[in-house]
DNA sequence: GTCTATAAAGCGATAGAC
DNA sequence: GTCTATCGCTTTATAGAC
């Protein structure tokens, strides 16, 4: 989190951090303020469309992200096996090992699961397809392919809400490393 | 949904569909008056703590629902299989195949988990011991059978987040499906 | 016991000084 | 570009009429 915000993306990580933390009704501008440190002035000037376009942006940027980082390494990894595995360390770490919840699930879930329809919906199903192309690479038929990966991004949001209710960690882990095993044997 | 409400009970039905809706949050007074069709004052005739006073005589009934209709019969089947089984058709039912959201799994992800831990907890932990012990009488060693209960519990959850952010009620049901078939198979 | 009116506080958003 | 003050509205909750 940058120490001082120049432009709109600084803002994004503090941003962030406060939807995930008390979900888009209760992230108040007063919260949200203090976490940016900007007061209301410069959040408007950032973000003319107000709160909407700041919990856009946030989702722009994780989007943007998991693209970036989990998408594209799983359509193009050499090995796809090898591919698959560095997906649930890269997951692992993104989402602290449990700790920190996934801001598109706590959507899809919540009130404003309508205003951003489109982009969540968008997030689950680059995941799936992404994750099924490695499959198919790594020798599953395409029906299976297709019904594995959505087993395993289920899984990994399932384990989150585990992991959130419980407030252990472990569970997470747990989970992530026996759906690995499952995906990865024979 | 009762139409006339005589008792603090009858409003629980309308209550829960509310917070499922709109979270806890988004659940405002106006929107809770409307769907049950108290004023204000019998609101706070039945439920002098409020707003919170609501939300947990919902997670009450749903809790002592889930105890009556799937924990205590995973645990007492007298043929665990058969037992999982209508767990899985009963699971279904109460979700309305994907459509209907757990409220305590949104509570878990959301900005009420704090309020309600230890009720989001204790839901979550009792499914997953119910279910392990079924797993256990009907073959698996003790730690096999939490593993596999933790995984199932998971999947369901992660195959609501799913079908809610597709807006697609058939990915629950293949979730549910080949997670049946996993832990019954052999 | 249920309604309407109202209180007090907080909300998102805007305006204007600097 | 960033602040403070403020608008208009909604919120939860209460008070008092009936």
């Amino acid at each position: 989190m940058p120490r001082t915000i120049g432009e709109r993306s600084d803002a994004i990580p503090a941003l962030a951090e406060v939807f995930r933390t008390h979900g888009f009704d209760g992230a108040s501008l007063s919260l949200i303020g203090a976490a940016t440190g900007l007061g209301k002035g410069s959040l408007y000037n950032f973000f003319p469309g107000g709160k909407e376009e700041m919990a856009q942006a946030v989702l722009d940027e994780i989007d943007g992200w998991f693209r970036r980082e989990v998408f594209t390494p799983l359509r193009e990894a050499k090995e796809p096996r090898q591919g698959i595995r560095e997906m649930f360390q890269v997951v692992d770490r993104y989402f602290h090992s449990g700790r920190r919840v996934c801001l598109i699930g706590a959507f899809a879930l919540g009130d404003s699961r309508d205003r951003f329809a489109a982009c969540v919906a968008a997030y689950f199903a680059e995941w799936v397809d992404a994750l099924a192309e490695a499959l198919r690479r790594a020798g599953s038929g395409r029906a299976e392919a297709r019904a594995q990966a959505e087993d395993t991004v289920a899984a990994i949001q399932g384990a989150l809400v585990l992991a959130r209710a419980a407030d252990d960690r472990a569970v997470f882990g747990r989970i992530m490393r026996r759906q690995e095993l499952l995906l990865l044997r024979k």
